[in-house]
RNA sequence: GGGCUCUUAGCUCAGUUGGAUAGAGCACCUCCCUUCUAAGGAGGCGGUCGAAGGUUCGAAUCCUUCAGGGCUCACCA
């Protein structure tokens, strides 16, 4: 229903054939058969065929008796007849394939020529916002690519949703506090000899990160010594001394200890600051930020507020649980008994706060690992429970985990891909390839440089956002990303190579379309911009960048097709020539807008 | 053990209201740069869609069972 809505204010030439082609559908079975159908099955027809879309036969023989193969060939008889949209028609076994009138599609296009953004929505005032969350890491070590997938998800997808129509606001929730950050204070404290990135030349999350892998070395071996003395193995990792400091720490934390809280300040600040190179190479963006820090004793109120509501219940040692068992789940803690917040508690009371701080906010977007579902499933849950009625809006986008060849990443094995090293290894590749094909006369260095990376973050991003969010993807580093064939890179080469054409081209003149016939290939393009709003909303309501992914490698497919085929600028009168130039600048322009939805840059030259 | 999820060509993936002979890329084999950028194009090779049943005019798609992988079921995050 919404979605009929939202097709119809979008894109009202598509819908206006489909409707057209389906109310005269209805009338042919009518005056035909006597019969009235519900509703029309349309499909593109498929290359092999004649024809540019299909009607179904088989669903209209519940109500209408007889041959699958008669029947269409009556209906597409009445439809020649009657519409003048109609050139020709043929029937193959249950499908009638129609052929669309040229007119048709030269009208779509001379409507949509001058105007790169007519397959995005503007915001509108009846969608309320979403809240986009992503990133969201820990303070404790670098991001890696698990990381990266994450944010080029989380980024997209808010595009995406901001195409569609839709308020998006970005967010992270960034976990400053707990034991894992006390882990790398106290290596730092214990073995940092003052230590400061600025001392040691190194990004700050960097540093940050190689003290949290020194505590882990360091606790192996105390834990080795107490199994030596004689403890077992459990004991040795509830007793090990660098432990039992670190949990002291946390406990200082809390209590607002002025050294501790200092030193966490700063070496927060250290990796923020090294965060930020990261996102800006990769290129994603926060409209506002929250921290664990800040909201966790927010939660702590909303769950005081539920306990009193008897939405919550709690036990003798003064521990508060949900009761979930009537839905099917079990009894979740939501404060613990010593009174300090667990994720659950923060999460709640992040949840709502957000909701508070952007009233129009309807809903939210979690992009989040796998194996939090069951955590976000309890959590909107709750949330509804606590009587939010924008619970129902809460979605978490669930991806499936980036793993290497030999398993999953630990960062403190130092199995990681880091984020920073990926970046420039993709860069490094793409800088390579360049100077072997060597087509970069007359660019700068810098120019240089800034287009190796646009062209191995394209190859990166592309890569990871072209599979389905919810699917594992296995990174073999061996195996370098691909530049050729279904690939950023290949997608980026056509738009250049658009732009060469462009800039050979005269200015542009008017294009006369009442002369115009069209070849095969440009009715193909056509129909391929024409599908481009479609995609948004569909890969805006699935949560899916890949969706955007595919819809531009069979655009550039098709561009590609025609470029080899037919001449631009050798076309056989300038008016020809005019449309082609025109067709081609619109093809780029929507390489770039769905690039852009996926975050991927798109370069002048390559 | 309970719950969720995945399995499509040698490899990586499309295939979203159930529709025609299941599609791409990589790899391998042929061709195409005196013509707008060959990171390209045209074609070939390659499939019991994990297995078996069922529903349907029609199933990779829906249902059941089974096999194999992943995640999860913490007073961790």
């Amino acid at each position: 229903m919404i979605k009929t809505a939202i097709f119809g204010s979008l894109n009202p030439i598509q819908m206006t054939l489909q409707e057209t082609l389906g109310q005269q559908v209805k009338a042919a079975v009518r005056q035909h058969f006597g019969a009235e159908i519900e509703t029309v099955e349309f499909q593109a027809t498929r290359k092999e065929f004649a024809g540019d879309i299909t009607v179904v036969v088989f669903p209209m023989l519940r109500v209408v008796k007889g041959n699958p193969a008669q029947i269409g060939e009556q209906i597409g008889l009445f439809l020649k007849q009657e519409m003048d949209l109609i050139t020709d028609y043929n029937v193959v076994k249950g499908f009638l394939n129609l052929e669309i009138n040229d007119r048709y599609y030269l009208d779509f296009f001379s409507k949509i020529q001058d105007d790169p953004q007519f397959a995005f929505l503007k915001p509108s005032e009846n969608n309320k916002a979403v809240m986009v969350e992503y990133s969201s890491p820990n303070t404790n070590k670098p991001l890696h690519l698990g990381h990266v997938r994450n944010n080029l998800l989380g980024y997209s997808v808010a595009e995406i949703i901001k195409a569609s129509g839709k308020k998006v606001y970005k967010t992270q929730i960034i976990n400053d506090r707990g034991i894992h950050i006390c882990k790398s204070m106290l290596a730092w404290q214990r073995f940092g000899n003052g230590e400061t990135p600025a001392s040691t030349n190194l990004k700050g999350d960097k540093l940050v990160g190689n003290y949290y892998v020194k505590f882990d070395q360091e606790y192996k071996k105390e834990i080795k010594h107490l199994i030596a003395e004689g403890k077992t193995e459990e004991e040795a990792k509830k007793e090990a001394p660098i432990l039992l400091e670190a949990q002291q720490m946390l406990q200082q934390w809390e209590a607002g200890d002025t050294e501790v809280v200092a030193l966490w300040n700063t070496m927060n600040t250290w990796v923020y600051d090294g965060f930020d190179v990261t996102y800006k190479n990769l290129g994603v963006d926060f409209d506002q930020l929250y921290y664990e820090s800040q909201t966790y004793l927010l939660g702590k109120e909303f769950v005081a507020e539920g306990l009193q509501k008897g939405v919550f219940f709690q036990k003798e040692d003064g521990s508060v649980w949900c009761d979930l068992t009537e839905d099917g789940l079990d009894e979740k803690i939501v404060l613990r008994s010593d009174g300090t917040a667990v994720y659950m508690t923060q999460d709640i009371g992040t949840a709502i706060q957000r909701v508070k701080d952007f009233p129009d906010v309807g809903g939210m977007v979690y992009t989040v690992g796998n194996e939090q579902e069951y955590h976000f499933q309890v959590l909107f849950l709750i949330i509804k429970k606590l009587g939010f009625d924008w619970a129902d809006n809460l979605f978490h986008l669930s991806y499936g985990m980036v793993d290497l060849p030999s398993g999953k990443m630990k960062s403190r094995e130092g199995t990681v891909v880091d984020a920073d090293d990926l970046i420039d290894e993709m860069t490094q590749t793409a800088a390579e390839i360049s100077e072997e094909l060597g087509k970069l006369d007359g660019y700068s260095s810098e120019e240089k440089k800034e287009l190796y990376k646009t062209i191995g973050l394209g190859a990166l991003k592309y890569y990871i956002l072209k599979v389905d969010p919810k699917k594992r993807i296995l990174f073999d580093p061996k195996e370098s990303i691909d530049f050729q064939g279904n690939t950023g890179p290949f997608i980026q080469y056509t738009y250049a190579r658009i732009q060469s054409i462009l800039r050979k081209a005269e200015d542009a003149k008017e294009v006369n379309f009442s002369t115009l016939e069209l070849h095969e290939k440009e009715r193909e393009l056509i129909k391929q911009l024409e599908l481009f709003p479609e995609v948004i909303q569909n890969a805006a309501e699935h949560h899916s960048p890949a969706l955007v992914a595919n819809y531009t490698y069979d655009l550039v497919k098709g561009f590609n097709s025609f470029y080899q085929n037919v001449s631009i600028l050798g076309a056989d009168d300038d008016n020809e020539k005019a449309f082609r130039t025109q067709l081609a600048r619109l093809v780029a322009n929507t390489i770039k807008n769905a690039f852009g939805l996926l975050g991927i840059e798109v370069p002048e030259r390559m």
